[in-house]
RNA sequence: GCGCUCAUGGCUCAGCUGGAUAGAGCAUCGGUUUGCGGUACCGAAGGUCACAGGUUCGAAUCCUGUUGGGCGUACCA
């Protein structure tokens, strides 16, 4: 349901029926409860042009306002703002059929497109470190989001399996045999060390190296085995973290740099086509209009570029896909390369004028002293490291509290651990660089994932203590529960805004005002003591379940999940 | 040099198309319990929104400039 929609059509309707035109009708929330719900400020810029008082246009608007179904009251206040009630029992209705509805209220858009989102997109040749955590975790939950909003998302983790290093990768690892070598990838770092070793000890073996590049882009069958091979094992690793991660990202999504490779002669042509290609320095370049440095697509030496895979995988993306969005949720610090090449993308055609194009920047993680990221050595800190240690942390945290079995104790770990990492990236708007700081982010006081799994664990408490049916008629009775129901009721319209802004904050920030206030209203209002009314304690278990079901899908979306017990 | 971006209480962050007295959490100080999970809840104190102009009925938000930080600047990805 989507409530300020709503609300705007009763405004509509209030202003039609004074004959007073607006632009731009919508309603926004009121800062403060003595303002009411919602309010309109849309009047004040109207009193210039028609040289009134605003008060006294507001004044009309208001009185044509109907007042006899969602909205309870209106009044005009300050200079002109137009201040709305919404009516308790209209909201009772609307937040029972919100509790009833598997999907909590949030409808299908009647008019899904296909979406594709670019994210994760480790390099073989390296390990994952905590750069690649907010591009998968981002990325998964945008993904989540617009899928259960409705659009088509078509997943693609754009993996780097080509380049001149892996000439290197595939001999060394001929060199020590498959079983060893598999065995030795699962530490990339010391891998590729160790390759690196012998390619500068070595002649010959570098010889060998350099000729495996070779091979490999001429088909070569034997390096071409090997090649894949060396990328399933280190694709292997990558999934390992996923799973860990608890991230939607199966081999089916991957679609790797070099599946592009045939098409960048293409991607040249058509730009030479369009008239668009120029060379300068030896190079074939696309200048913009306004920009400095053109856009390089094929190097002196014939070589493609990165940006030459990624106007293919535009095209692609585009034509044989379909998508109307393509989003790359990609490091801040490539903002000028995105910009450059989805001008290119739009201006010479290969992607057409209806897709919305978008990278989806974020910033850097920096450790407590607002250094980036890394070990104490200086090195980047590897994501099966911290990982691990999130869970061992959690671990730590909860395992004072009650009796668990192992297996118990580590599934909890787990799901609590991995959840605070994932919260804490997703709670920072992801423009801004963001501190990495484990105390706070596994604390069970603030905006934390804890927090709110802790808040739900206490709600299927109050059901286990119960332990019978549950109405499902929610009836508002007090202040503090129209507050709550009101902003249960605002889910959709959070959810929905989050998709267009790309923000997931905006849903972390969401929640914990949920869980905020829900933790307000128990302290407030007995449930389960003895003197209260069955038909409120009733209403009461209702609105709690309620709660509890917003909490869990707000946090499904974001890829954390919740438990009964903690 | 040019371009992008950021600057909000001691710290970490919100602040939606400009809207009413700029909101949270941590830390600090104080309070709440015959305990529906106190790992909770309530309250207090704490901000010239970097600075200076401008636009507007109204600016943390838009424009210009200044200062300070981060990043990017043609054949890496």
């Amino acid at each position: 349901m989507k409530l300020k929609e709503q609300i705007n059509l009763y405004i509509e309707d209030a202003l039609a029926n004074a004959s007073i035109k607006v632009e731009n009708i919508s309603v926004s929330e009121a800062g403060k409860p003595e303002f009411g719900d919602y309010q309109f400020n849309g009047i004040m810029p109207l009193a210039k042009t028609l040289k009134r008082n605003p008060r006294e246009i507001a004044a009309e608007v208001v009185s044509c306002i109907d007042t006899s179904g969602l909205i309870t009251k209106a009044e005009v206040a300050g200079p002109g703002f137009i201040n709305l009630w919404l009516n308790d029992s209209w909201m009772s209705e609307a937040a029972g059929r919100m509790l009833a509805d598997p999907r909590v209220g949030v409808e299908k858009k009647p008019y899904p497109i296909k979406v594709v989102i670019d994210y994760s997109g480790p390099n073989m040749a390296k390990e994952m470190h905590v750069g690649h955590l907010r591009s998968t975790i981002i990325g998964d939950t945008l993904s989540n989001l617009l899928s259960f909003l409705g659009d088509e998302v078509i997943r693609q983790n754009h993996i780097g399996d080509w380049g001149t290093q892996f000439g290197m990768l595939i001999a060394y690892l001929e060199e020590i045999g498959l079983e060893t070598g598999s065995k030795n990838l699962k530490d990339l770092e010391q891998f590729y060390k160790s390759a690196k070793r012998r390619f500068d000890e070595d002649a010959a073996f570098a010889d060998k190296a350099r000729e495996y590049v070779v091979k490999i882009q001429s088909g070569d069958p034997h390096c071409l085995k090997l090649w894949k091979k060396f990328i399933d094992i280190s694709l292997g690793h990558c999934e390992e973290i996923y799973d860990k991660l608890d991230v939607n990202l199966g081999r089916e999504d991957v679609r790797a740099e070099s599946f592009y490779n045939e098409k960048l002669p293409e991607v040249i042509k058509a730009l030479e086509e369009k008239g668009h290609l120029q060379v300068s320095e030896g190079a074939k370049c696309v200048f913009l209009e306004g920009e400095e440095i053109p856009l390089i697509v094929q190097k002196g030496d014939g070589g493609y570029l990165y940006a030459t895979t990624d106007l293919a995988a535009l095209w692609f993306r585009a034509e044989a896909l379909g998508a109307k969005r393509i989003s790359y949720v990609v490091d801040a610090r490539q903002a000028g390369h995105f910009k450059q090449v989805f001008r290119v993308a739009k201006e010479s055609g290969l992607v057409g004028e209806d897709v919305l194009l978008e990278h989806i920047a974020f910033g850097t993680m920096m450790d407590k002293g607002g250094k980036p990221f890394k070990t104490r050595d200086g090195s980047t800190v590897k994501l099966v490291d911290l990982l691990d240690e999130a869970v061992i942390r959690a671990k730590e945290a909860i395992k004072a509290k009650e009796e668990y079995s192992p297996a118990e104790l580590e599934n909890l770990a787990r799901i609590v651990g991995i959840g605070a990492v994932k919260y804490a990236d997703l709670s920072i708007h992801r423009e801004s660089n963001y501190i990495f700081d484990w105390e706070k982010m596994l604390s069970l006081e603030g905006n934390t994932s804890l927090y709110q799994q802790y808040a739900y664990a206490r709600i299927m408490s109050i059901f286990r203590k119960y332990d019978g049916e549950i109405g499902q008629t929610i009836v508002v009775g007090n202040e503090i529960e129209h507050r709550l129901v009101l902003l249960l009721l605002r889910f959709s319209d959070v959810l929905e805004r989050a998709a267009k802004d790309a923000a997931p904050h905006q849903i972390t920030s969401y929640l914990y005002d949920v869980t905020t206030l829900f933790m307000r209203f128990y302290e407030q209002n007995p449930i389960l003591r003895e003197h209260v009314e069955e038909s409120v304690r009733q209403s009461r278990l209702a609105l709690s379940a309620l709660t509890a079901n917003v909490i869990r899908q707000g946090l499904s979306i974001l890829g954390i999940g919740v438990v009964e017990r903690l």
